[in-house]
DNA sequence: ACAATACATTGACACACATCGATGTTCAGG
DNA sequence: CCTGAACATCGATGTGTGTCAATGTATTGT
C-alpha cells in the first residue's frame, strides 16, 4: 500500500484481452484505490486544472474543506503513486499533475 | 455505496477541465472503489475475456480462489455499479461485461 | 536569536469492507 | 415430493483507512 513502487499496470494489456492474474489485479487495484477517494480526486483535479500548471498546498486546504494534516496526507499518497509531483520551494510545497500516469491507468482499463 | 444509482460520472467533464466539486468527486470515487479491488478486477476481466461473451458464476469461484459467498458478493457489486449484467437461466447466473460502463469511467479520468 | 508560517508526522478513533461459515432460497431431476 | 446443486443472504471478524488534534521540523522575516 505505502509501497511507492514504479507502476506497470500490466502495460498494454486490456481487461478483456485475457484474465487478469492475482498479482496484476492487486497492482491495478492499488492504483485505483489511490483515486477512489473524493478528497484525492478533488486534489488531483485542482492541481490539474490550475492555470499555471502547479498549485501550492497552502491553497488547497481551504477549498477542500479538510484539515491541513489530512490534505498533506492525501497529497503524499498521490505523489507516492505517481499522479502528482512535489517540488519544495522555500516553505511552500508546489504540486504538478503527471498526466502520463493517469493515462497509464486509463489504458489499463481498456475494455 | 449500495446505492445502485445510474451513473453520470459528471459526463464529459475531465479532471483537468475544472476543479471537481465534492458531489462529483464522491460519485466518481464510488465508481472507482468498485474496481479498486483485486477480486472484482479479476472477475470483470474473466467475464470480459470470455470467448462466448458471458460467464457462469459457477465457473468463477474456483479460478478466483475465494469462497462462493465472496464471489457472489463481488459480482453483485459489479452488477449494481453497471459494470456487469446478470441473467439468471435455470439455476445458473450468467454474467456479461458492459463495456460502455467502463468507457464512461475511463472518459471521466481524462486528463 | 526569535517568532511565525508552511508542511510533515504521530497517535487515536470511528467506520468501511473483504472474507468466511452457516443458513436460506430457488430450481432441475428422479 | 425430495434431494442435490447453484446462488444469495446473514452474522461475525479482522484489517484497512479517512479524519483530526497535537506535535515535530524546516524556513522566512524581523
Amino acid at each position: 500500500m505505502t509501497t511507492k513502487v514504479t507502476p506497470f499496470e500490466g502495460c498494454c494489456g486490456s481487461l478483456a484481452a485475457d484474465a487478469l492474474g492475482e498479482a496484476d489485479a492487486v497492482e491495478l487495484a492499488d492504483a485505483l484505490k489511490v483515486l477512489a477517494d473524493p478528497a484525492r480526486l478533488r486534489l488531483l483535479s485542482m492541481v490539474a486544472s490550475s492555470a499555471t500548471g502547479e498549485a501550492c498546498a497552502c491553497d488547497l486546504v481551504e477549498p477542500l474543506g479538510r484539515s491541513q494534516p489530512t490534505v498533506s496526507h492525501h497529497l503524499s499518497i498521490l505523489v507516492d503513486a505517481g499522479f502528482l509531483s512535489r517540488e519544495k520551494r522555500g516553505k511552500w510545497a508546489w504540486y504538478r499533475a503527471v498526466p502520463e500516469r493517469l493515462e497509464m491507468l486509463r489504458s489499463a482499463l481498456r475494455a
